[in-house]
DNA sequence: GCATTAATGATAA
DNA sequence: TTATCATTAATGC
């Protein structure tokens, strides 16, 4: 099933509320945990990570975006700090909107709205069934659930034609599993055909 | 060369 | 069975 997905904001309309184009270079903040929002973010080109660190200073990743790609805006419309930092992956250019303008823009513009409940929903519902696979015990499922979440956001249904964009520690990051686990799962998915493997890339 | 990423083995929990 | 630690190979700048 297709669903209308995660369409970004008009760029001319971002700008026509005086949104701001910033670019990046790797390993910048973005925001910190505990900072407060005061600004809607998009993608434009580059990749950005949501993260944080537990007690024993492990880092554990929620997401990483891509191209076109809104972060951190549920804070945006409740009363809260950021609960997790965003750190750039790679050179990025991102265009980013003052909260005030970005309410403005919503009431002013339903369908943008409506588009970005899309969104949420859609980021809410994979949320739902990571949770789910996160609690099982068992890698493949952990693995393969984070999979089918990263492919919900390309528009590639064919098995195996999914490229998975990722460092094997970030995979590892991401699921809460050591390297050297996603390392050896993953030659087993391999063996079980569960994803290709060419010169190290995945297929899935 | 140096830094990063991937792979593998041994051992502990 | 996975985590942890050590070591080595491969890759990219």
């Amino acid at each position: 099933m297709k669903t209308i997905s995660c369409m970004k904001i008009d760029e001319q309309l971002l700008k026509s509320y005086s949104a701001e184009i910033k670019t990046y270079k790797e390993k910048e903040i973005i925001f910190r945990e505990g900072d407060s929002p005061f600004f809607y973010f998009q993608i434009i080109e580059g990749s950005v990570k949501i993260n944080n660190y537990n007690e024993e200073g492990k880092e554990f990743i929620h997401n990483i975006l891509g191209n076109g790609q809104s972060f951190g805006d549920p804070m945006l419309f409740i009363d809260k700090q950021y609960p997790v930092n965003a750190v750039v992956l790679k050179p990025t250019t991102i265009i980013r909107l003052p909260r005030k303008n970005f309410i403005n823009l919503i009431k002013e513009n339903p369908h943008v709205s409506l588009e970005l409940n899309a969104c949420l929903s859609h980021r809410l519902y994979y949320k739902t069934i990571m949770t789910q696979n996160m609690a099982s015990h068992n890698p493949i499922k952990r693995i393969t659930g984070l999979f089918d979440y990263l492919k919900s956001y390309s528009d590639c249904d064919d098995t195996h034609s999914f490229n998975v964009k990722l460092t094997r520690q970030q995979i590892a990051d991401l699921t809460g599993l050591r390297v050297e686990t996603i390392i050896r799962t993953i030659k087993k998915m391999e063996k079980d055909s569960l994803v290709k493997v060419h010169e190290r890339k995945i297929c899935y």
